[in-house]
DNA sequence: CGACTGATTGACATAAATCAACTATGGTGG
DNA sequence: CCACCATAGTTGATTTATGTCAATCAGTCG
């Protein structure tokens, strides 16, 4: 198994093979969580950081009358709390929304990484940046956008950071996230999202059924999600950590 | 002048003198912006990033129909835009909420640190990840909290964060911010600003004339506003960076 | 003194929540 | 193997929070 570490980084820029060898003992062991199961809790103090290898995960806070907000959504590939390493205290919890393989990187392998190589340091820091943009992108969608709008907002971002890891067969993404799991993403209720997702349907946008999301129309579905791709910082441009 | 930034940092962990040394000539220039300014447009390249030495700023992003929503809103000692170092692009602007003075340092300068200063590192990725903390605790606000609650939430963490810069006097903030940038703040239209800051003044929590922003009971805004502050790191508890 | 900008108010419209079924689906244990 | 049960999705009726529209008011600046 190539070192999965590896592969996200290299996204953002080239690695020397310097670098690629001090990433390949990075991950210290491999752990498996059952879906629905908690991978952190709020306020855990983890030693490691969890790099999701398999399956689809989701951060979340609980606010007082047991209602659920999920802040993020991961996928294959993601370092779903890299921040720990310095933020120490988790200040949500990550869920895991199906079976999960995690790959664990000790904290002090990081401290390590980032005492003697700067610019894989800096590539550390760029993915739990795009992290910040991702979530400015959704307070915009939550704020200022319809049900409708944020809906497809987000499945446009599922789209393409599903595609950025190969995970796209003719337009369909397997999307296995219960439509509850989606009210606590977009801030709607149970019904109103199957609602929305009805009307996107209607309107010959997408297809759903079981896990299968199918884009059929991807101009309007941007269109109507207002949705511009640059915030996922997929494509490593210019840029030269 | 005390180096502003070498203030900022010191809030996360003891830096040593060499480390200060090398914050001593970061700051390049010194920049004013008028209120209702741009500080920094989305879609900017910024070969410097900004520390705001005096004023209110507020990140934002414009929707479609001209809508807007902001953020973050930033006070003296903020670091606003750190992550265009690596991000390099701008994903939103950045708004003068009153007049600012703003201190600039070189990109350049920070790839130097960054190459030379592990630790110093450490703690400026710390602060974009305080921000990144910060935008989930809004996310989960605004999806999940009544305009009241999400209000007086708003409230206890500008109110914190301006004590923990000494610009609280009797237990009295100036937050010279409109109903109108409150409304694009929590995703609300201005009219609802207005009847959620009634209901709060009428419930004895706030007073609110003119920017004197003055917290009557604390302990109930805070109840209202569902706030723990744990999210805004502002003790610097137990972390080694 | 206008002419702004920002705050406030009231009447009304609407998006989304809530409540309460009901249906579909898949897994499991008797 | 199939009845049962749990989970997820769907629907309709109704309520509620918040938005919109349109004035009015208050302070401030030139």
């Amino acid at each position: 198994m190539t070192n999965s570490l590896i592969l996200k980084l290299e996204k953002y820029d080239r690695l020397s093979d310097d670098e690629k060898g001090a990433l390949d003992n990075a991950i210290a062991r491999i752990r498996t969580v059952e879906a629905d199961e908690d991978i952190i809790r709020e306020g855990d103090r983890p030693t490691e950081s969890s790099l999701l290898l398999e399956g689809f995960a989701a951060r979340y806070k609980i606010v007082s009358n047991g209602r659920r907000q999920i802040s993020a959504i991961h996928v294959a590939g993601d370092f779903i709390d890299l921040h720990s390493f310095l933020l120490k205290t988790m200040d949500h919890g990550v869920l895991a929304l199906t079976n999960c393989r995690i790959a664990l990187v000790p904290h002090a392998t990081l401290e390590r990484i980032t005492d003697e190589y700067p610019h894989l340091t800096r590539l550390l820091w760029l993915n739990t940046l795009i992290d910040g943009a991702v979530h400015r992108e959704w307070l915009t969608a939550m704020g200022r956008l319809s049900a409708t709008a944020h809906m497809a907002h987000l499945i446009c971002e599922l789209y393409l950071r599903l595609k950025a890891i190969g995970r796209v067969e003719s337009d369909t993404i397997q999307l296995p996230i219960t439509q509850a799991e989606l009210g606590d993403t977009l801030g709607l209720s149970t019904v109103h999202v199957n609602r929305v997702l009805q009307e996107l349907r209607k309107e010959g946008l997408i297809r759903f059924q079981g896990d299968a999301l199918t884009i059929l129309d991807w101009e309007r579905l941007k269109k109507v999600g207002e949705f511009t791709s640059t915030y996922l910082s997929l494509q490593n441009e210019d840029r030269q950590p």
